[in-house]
RNA sequence: GUGGGCGUAGCUCAGAGGUUAGAGCAUCAGGUUGUGGCCCUGGGGGCCGCGGGUUCAACUCCCGUCGCCCACCCCA
């Protein structure tokens, strides 16, 4: 083979784009019942809008940047999320919209595994300018609501409140105190994050790391008295609304830009590698240190080719997308045909025919592979009596329609 | 980025230092000169991932490379 896909990326061929069509749409009509609107953002910007807004110690941006220099040597970077382009829309445009959803590529130069292509397809929302926690609460129940819709049963919400970066910068101060003697316990990485990210020690696998993180006060009751009176509101209005969630208390997310709530869809379906299926939370500052008014702001962005890798272990099945016609001819008659096809088609049926001039039996072949409903026949015998034979395919039975007849007589049907 | 496994037909996989490399499924055609599913018969399709080395001889052994998978890491 002459020309091979690049490494990390892939092609979705149509055994699988029906489920991406599928998942793509019950989203949308969801968010358009929450009246968010679409904003279409560029696949590349400056890579200082996502150093700036992702955290310079960030994995994603210290080891994941998909970058490369343009004609007049300018530092440009492929979108490795959505959120940081669409603050910067926000921001451009002057607050004009509120409420947005993106759908798109996403890059990130990773080593690539199952479930993590360095090209990825995300569904994202994003919101300005209500802290509250109803809004906070709004946005969860939008992110259920869609996975609700495309039938997604086997999840668990997670929430945590990491508070104002304030309280995270305390927070970062007592978790390095408390470590700083205890190192040999800790993994190589982590000791390397201590000084980096402290907080992302909570949420390492490694079981020395873990049991050490346990012994630490929770974030969330270490930050601020109101926003842990918000944040209890809101949990108690998320069981009025019957929304199951679990407390994940070393739950911190991996961009630097979260503030209050944050929130993951695990599914138990995918095995731990690829388990979040859907995640975000608050970020009341970023819209500022992008150079905006200081705009509070919530999201969240889905993992589209994890959410169609859960549909296939739910034995998802759609229902089918047969057609209501097959014509089948002899390829005298090929003329009249097509512009039958033609006809049936702008009449709003869905038709379909071979163009290669073959036998009938490999045409009704074709049109019982395809579940066709019916098979439309034009033969010798239906000219000469300027009629067509159409034939139900699910029961074999098989009458004669006037040709002048047939388009309204096939829309009866 | 680190460690391990694997690359043979469109798919799932078998095989093996020595003539024309196989199976099932898929595909196409015929059995029915104008009619599908089941059945039967046949056809097409492989630089055995790519490059190099060892050998009289490599798809098989060795090295490299690319790709896939798995784990770590990270994330949606």
């Amino acid at each position: 083979m002459k020309y091979e896909k690049l490494r990390g990326v892939k092609d979705v061929l149509p055994r699988e784009s029906f489920l991406w069509e599928y998942v793509v749409k019950k989203a949308i009509e969801i968010l358009k019942r929450y009246n968010f609107s679409l904003i279409i953002i560029p696949t590349i910007e400056e890579e200082n809008l996502f150093i700036r807004s992702i955290g310079d110690a960030t994995d994603i941006v210290l080891k994941e940047i998909y970058n490369f220099l343009d004609k007049k040597g300018r530092k440009i970077a492929l979108r490795p999320e959505g959120t940081a382009s669409v603050v910067r829309a926000f921001i451009e445009s002057s607050g004009e919209f509120k409420d947005f959803f993106y759908l798109g590529q996403m890059f990130r130069y990773d080593k690539p595994q199952k479930g993590r292509d360095r090209e990825f397809y995300q569904i994202g929302v994003e919101s300005f300018g209500v802290d509250s926690e109803y809004k906070d609460i709004e946005i969860i129940k939008l992110a259920k609501d869609i996975l609700d819709n495309i039938g997604i049963k086997s999840y668990e919400i997670q929430i945590n409140n990491i508070g104002t970066k304030e309280d995270q910068k305390n927070y970062s101060k007592k978790i390095k105190d408390y470590l700083s003697n205890k190192k040999e316990k800790l993994c190589p990485d982590c000791i390397k994050k201590l000084e980096r990210a402290p907080l992302r020690i909570l949420d390492c696998k490694n079981e020395s790391c873990t049991e050490l993180v346990k012994n630490i006060e929770p974030i969330c009751s270490f930050i601020t008295k109101d926003l842990k009176e918000r944040y209890e509101k809101m949990k108690n209005i998320l069981t009025d609304l019957n929304i199951k969630f679990t407390e994940n208390k070393n739950l911190v997310r991996g961009l630097d830009y979260y503030t209050g709530l944050v929130f993951e869809f695990v599914t138990q379906k995918l095995g731990p590698q690829q388990n979040t299926i859907l995640a975000g939370g608050r970020y009341n500052d970023l819209v500022e240190e992008l150079g905006g008014k200081k705009t509070p702001a919530t999201g969240f962005a889905m993992g589209i080719e994890r959410i169609c890798e859960v549909l296939k272990t739910e034995n998802f099945s759609l229902e089918s997308e047969s057609p209501d016609i097959f014509i089948i001819y002899d390829k005298n008659y090929i003329k009249e045909a097509f512009l039958l096809l033609c006809s049936l088609r702008d009449a709003k049926v869905k038709t379909v025919m071979s163009f290669e001039e073959n036998s009938f039996k490999s045409q009704m072949r074709q049109a019982n592979k395809l579940s066709s409903k019916f098979a439309l026949i034009i033969g010798e015998e239906e000219i000469k009596m300027q009629k067509y034979s159409l034939k139900n395919m699910k029961d074999g039975t098989q009458i004669q329609i006037d040709k002048k007849e047939i388009i309204n007589k096939i829309k009866e049907r």
